[in-house]
DNA sequence: GACTAGCCTCTTTTT
DNA sequence: GAGGCTAGTC
């Protein structure tokens, strides 16, 4: 087929123009359902078919989540144009922020190692540096009435694009701390995701010869979910797009949901007025509801919304082979429910119309759990309780599975707060150890039945002595994860069978992660009380379970709020808790500690806040997730509100010919077996991940699945800082080698050690930090000297790649130093080591497996994509200058690829079989809760071995057990 | 129907 | 601390 006929076959007439429409400004209006996606991945594939360079193509998204669906739409349509799916590795897709980290990183190597903060992030890092940014104790309530209204007019600031020397004539005392915070987050090496932003433009700004900036390469951009784009991100796509040959821009205004933190409509409503050039298409036929629930969808928005959207009349496709439509209300909400509960029930296994095979018969399957969400305005009540409650207890009564959103509240079950409270027990110096035991009988062994009393009590010794050192005494850290380990360790939970457990202890294992990010040194009594305050004040609250993971995603019951579902798609749809105040709420404006006189913008389109016209597109883009069922219940007694609850007006808003009212159980079609929609998320897609599969599956498990994270080492950073000043090397230098003393000008402007403070005397008392500086200067300095002819044939790199390996797709990254030639292009790839730097190590053991399988895995997406090829790779270990080849053959790859397939079968198996081997588990940083045994393999088919600079090598997952016991 | 005192209730979350 | 609802008054 050719291209024309290649579109034809797989896009309607509205989304092949939008896909051929060569304007340089396209808007593509697409409604819930329109087949976005679809349009957006054929817009890829036809650019690369009409010749441009998949790398000039880049594609955001509004989440990472998003950004892997698009690649897998994209690769199959890459596979219909026959171009190998590797190419997206050549492209960017993936979310604005993250493309602005990149491009900052190719413009200045040094922020490469910023750390990029979330808001628990900057909260952490505002109270480690209070008193620095001009904050003082006891000035108002600490964290609400201090730090986070600070955090709230940073973040503002920089999502409106409001410059900072406005604020000092209404408020000098914001303009200060704000001024001081930036510096800081600069000085410090820190940045946040708004902050990011906003020097991403002005980077962009600066380019006035795109041919020789880093932008030079790019030429098309596409924005997905445009109406949630905020002021900032809009600014950063404009200036952009300014440089390139297209912007093509699609989203549904009537979706606009993320006002209430910034989001800006207007960009999607006024898209043609403030672009030239601009081609319009309208997407909409609703391929995926029913007429009844399209035509409500169309009287709602009439009703509600129709004087600030753009007009538009959404049609729906077909009604497929079962449709229900109807308002319920009920007396109280346990009814509600029971209804609700009681009616998946008797829906579960109703015959259902798919799709057509391709052979032009109807593809039915049986209604399964997976098909059902139950949807909430919100799912927690302001004293922090669960609004679920009610519906899982009607589910679980039943024996229906499901995941609920609310579910993710660590601090809701006993094991994260016993570990909060263990901490708590060194608040104060002078313990007394009754005390400690009783905690111990009363609190540990509830929760934790194996747990060992003997060693709590010597761990809380360790520990207090740690955190309460005297003053005159040498000062030691506290490295808090150590803590939490030895916590875990004397828990006892290597036997534990509670998924649940084991999965609070890895959230706060992150909990933990982010405060030692933050705070840099953790060496006092006063500290170790803030990071206690931060738990108690602030984790409980803002850190979740993600529920969907690969264990619990299962065949299970959706309950979740409007917002999470947002992109989603079900066949039975229930909207929940329609009662008036509730939804819509109440409205609300910017209450923020920034002038308002510097907010009328934000303030007049009501963003930072919430209008009913918010609270409407948020209820249509709830009733537009069904497919083909939809039901809207209430009630009027709810268990926590003393007053009667009244009918949320969108009810009445919403209305359909079709639309009833009575609670029957009635069938609406046959009953066949129940079988789960194929759901492509489940596949593991991150190779840094994978690969530690490949060590040991258990640990992959502890780690990606629990999250539990490493302690931090002292010298934490050691690695990124070394290739930073690498990388800057090369940015400056293209055609000679740095002298000596050019090297040791950029290793002072840009080593950066996060957790070791320099010496007050570094001449005459250097401390560890300048140890670590003189030992990266002194091996930059022979590598420059002794690889002199590479610089100006060799650039550096972060590589990535694309692996589609049976059914996953695996992503991946490398720093790699290319070796350029001119005829043929990148020839060698050298992964550059410096990991032996920190530790003395014998060369002879070095493990080269997962270096080799990296490099062997790269050359082959390199030459699918770019068409270069890689004729050797190698491995530069920096400690010793030496470069040992690593054996690219197509044997080889073929080995590496093998490996790779032979992880992601045992990921999707959940096959995570404990291998312990003394040479591996003596290192391992999930000691502490690992029983440390040899299970073997459910899937017994063994992997390829690795080809490595040593030879053919067993993966580490089969070394030699070493005389472990073997257990089943 | 207009007005007001008093009572009830208080969200959503990615990078 | 404020928006919104209710019940009661005029």
């Amino acid at each position: 087929m050719n291209t024309e006929e290649i579109l034809r076959a797989n896009l309607n007439n509205e989304q092949y123009e939008a896909v051929v429409d060569e304007s340089r400004h396209i808007l593509c209006l697409a409604c819930a359902g329109s087949g976005k996606s679809r349009t957006l991945a054929y817009k890829i594939a036809y650019l690369v078919s009409k010749g441009e360079a998949p790398e000039g193509i880049i594609a955001f998204t509004f989440t990472e989540k998003a950004a892997e669906s698009i690649k897998r739409r994209v690769a199959e349509a890459l596979r219909k144009f026959g171009y190998p799916e590797n190419y997206i590795g050549a492209m960017f897709i993936g979310t604005l922020d993250s493309f602005c980290q990149k491009l900052l990183g190719d413009i200045n190597a040094k922020y490469r190692q910023y750390d990029i903060l979330d808001k628990n992030g900057l909260i952490l890092f505002l109270m480690s540096r209070f008193r620095q940014i001009g904050l003082r104790h006891g000035e108002g309530r600490y964290f609400k009435e201090n730090i986070l209204p600070l955090v709230d007019a940073w973040q503002t600031m920089n999502n409106e694009n409001i410059d900072l020397a406005n604020i000092e004539q209404y408020d000098a005392t914001l303009f200060n701390r704000l001024t001081k915070l930036g510096e800081i987050l600069d000085r410090d090496g820190y940045m946040d995701f708004s902050f990011a932003i906003r020097l991403g433009v002005q980077e962009l700004k600066r380019i006035t010869d795109k041919a020789n900036s880093c932008i030079a390469k790019f030429k098309h951009l596409l924005v997905d979910e445009y109406q949630d784009i905020n002021p900032i991100q809009e600014d950063f796509i404009r200036t952009l797009a300014s440089h390139l040959d297209m912007l093509l821009v699609v989203g549904d205004d009537d979706q606009s949901i993320y006002g209430w933190r910034g989001a800006n409509v207007q960009n999607i409503l006024t898209f043609n007025r403030r672009y030239s050039d601009v081609a319009v298409h309208r997407l909409l036929v609703n391929f995926r509801s029913t007429d009844a629930i399209v035509s409500g969808g169309n009287n709602f928005v009439q009703r509600t919304i129709s004087l600030v959207r753009l007009s538009k009349e959404i049609k729906s496709h077909s009604d497929g082979n079962i449709q229900d439509l109807r308002k319920l209300w009920f007396d109280n909400r346990i009814e509600e429910a029971e209804w609700v509960a009681q009616r998946i029930e008797s829906l579960i296994g109703t015959k259902y119309l798919e799709g057509i095979n391709p052979d032009g018969t109807e593809k039915y399957r049986g209604l399964t759990y997976g098909d059902f969400a139950i949807l909430l305005r919100s799912i927690r009540n302001s004293n922090g309780d669960n609004r679920d409650k009610q519906f899982t207890d009607a589910l679980s009564k039943r024996g229906i599975p499901f995941k609920s959103s609310g579910e993710g509240g660590i601090f809701d079950r006993p094991y994260a707060i016993c570990v909060q409270h263990s901490m708590e027990l060194l608040r104060e110096a002078g313990l007394p150890r009754e005390e400690a035991l009783e905690f111990f009988a009363s609190n540990v062994l509830p929760v934790f039945p194996y747990a060992n009393e003997a060693k709590f009590i010597t761990i809380l010794n360790k520990w207090h002595q740690n955190i309460h050192a005297s003053t005159s005494a040498a000062r030691r850290k506290v490295y808090p994860q150590e803590f939490l380990h030895d916590l875990i360790d004397v828990f006892n939970v290597r036997d534990f069978k509670d998924e649940t457990a084991l999965r609070d202890l890895g959230l706060f294992s992150k909990i933990i992660l982010d405060v030692e990010k933050t705070y840099t040194s953790i060496d006092s009594s006063f500290r170790y009380a803030e990071m206690l305050n931060f738990i108690g004040n602030i984790a409980i609250n803002s850190y979740e379970l993600e529920s969907i993971d690969y264990l619990v995603k299962g065949n299970s019951v959706d309950i979740s709020t409007i917002h999470k579902v947002k992109g989603l798609e079900y066949p039975v749809v229930f909207v929940v808790d329609l009662i008036a105040s509730r939804f819509p709420h109440k409205k609300a404006t910017y209450n923020g500690k920034l002038p308002h006189e510097l907010m009328v913008d934000a303030i007049n389109r009501g963003a930072y806040g919430t209008r009913l016209e918010d609270e409407a597109r948020l209820f249509y883009t709830a009733i537009t997730r069904a497919e083909r069922v939809l039901y809207l219940t209430g009630s009027t007694h709810h268990q926590d509100l003393k007053r009667a609850c009244k009918r949320s007006t969108f009810i009445a808003d919403y209305t359909s010919s079709k639309m009833r009212e009575d609670k029957a159980f009635d069938d609406l079609a046959e009953k066949i077996e129940p079988q789960p929609r194929f759901d492509e998320s489940e596949f593991p897609t991150d190779f840094s991940s994978v690969k530690s599969y490949l060590t040991c599956p258990y640990s992959y498990k502890l780690s990606t699945i629990y999250g539990y994270n490493a302690a931090v080492p002292e010298l934490f950073g050691f690695g990124k800082t070394s290739h930073t000043i690498l990388e800057r090397m090369h940015q400056q230098f293209k055609d000679r080698a740095p002298s000596a003393e050019e090297v040791a000008e950029i290793v002072e402007s840009t080593f950066m050690l996060k957790h070791v403070f320099p010496s007050n005397d570094p001449i005459n008392r250097p401390g560890s930090y300048e140890r670590a500086k003189w030992l990266i200067q002194r091996i930059l300095m022979e590598y420059s000297q002794q690889y002199a002819a590479d610089f100006g044939r060799l650039r550096q790199d972060e590589a990535r790649f694309e692996i589609s390996v049976k059914d996953a797709l695996i992503t991946g990254a490398i720093d790699l130093l290319l070796l350029e030639d001119l005829q043929r292009g990148i020839t060698t790839a050298d992964v550059i080591d410096f990991k032996s730097m920190e530790t003395p190590e014998d060369v002879a053991a070095y493990d080269w497996r997962d270096m080799s399988v990296q490099v062997q895995l790269y050359s082959q997406a390199a030459k699918e994509v770019i068409g270069e090829n890689v004729e050797t790779g190698y491995i530069h270990t920096l400690k010793d200058n030496r470069r040992t080849a690593i054996p690219v053959d197509k044997q080889s790859v073929n080995n590496a690829i093998g490996v790779v397939e032979w992880a992601v079968r045992g990921i999707l198996d959940s096959d995570f079989p404990m291998r312990a081997c003394p040479k591996s588990c003596g290192v391992c940083d999930f000691r502490a809760m690992c029983a440390q045994k040899r299970q073997s393999f459910k899937n017994e088919a063994l992997p390829p071995q690795i080809n490595t600079p040593a030879g053919l090598k067993n993966l580490i997952a089969f070394e030699d057990d070493g005389g472990v016991t073997n257990e089943i």
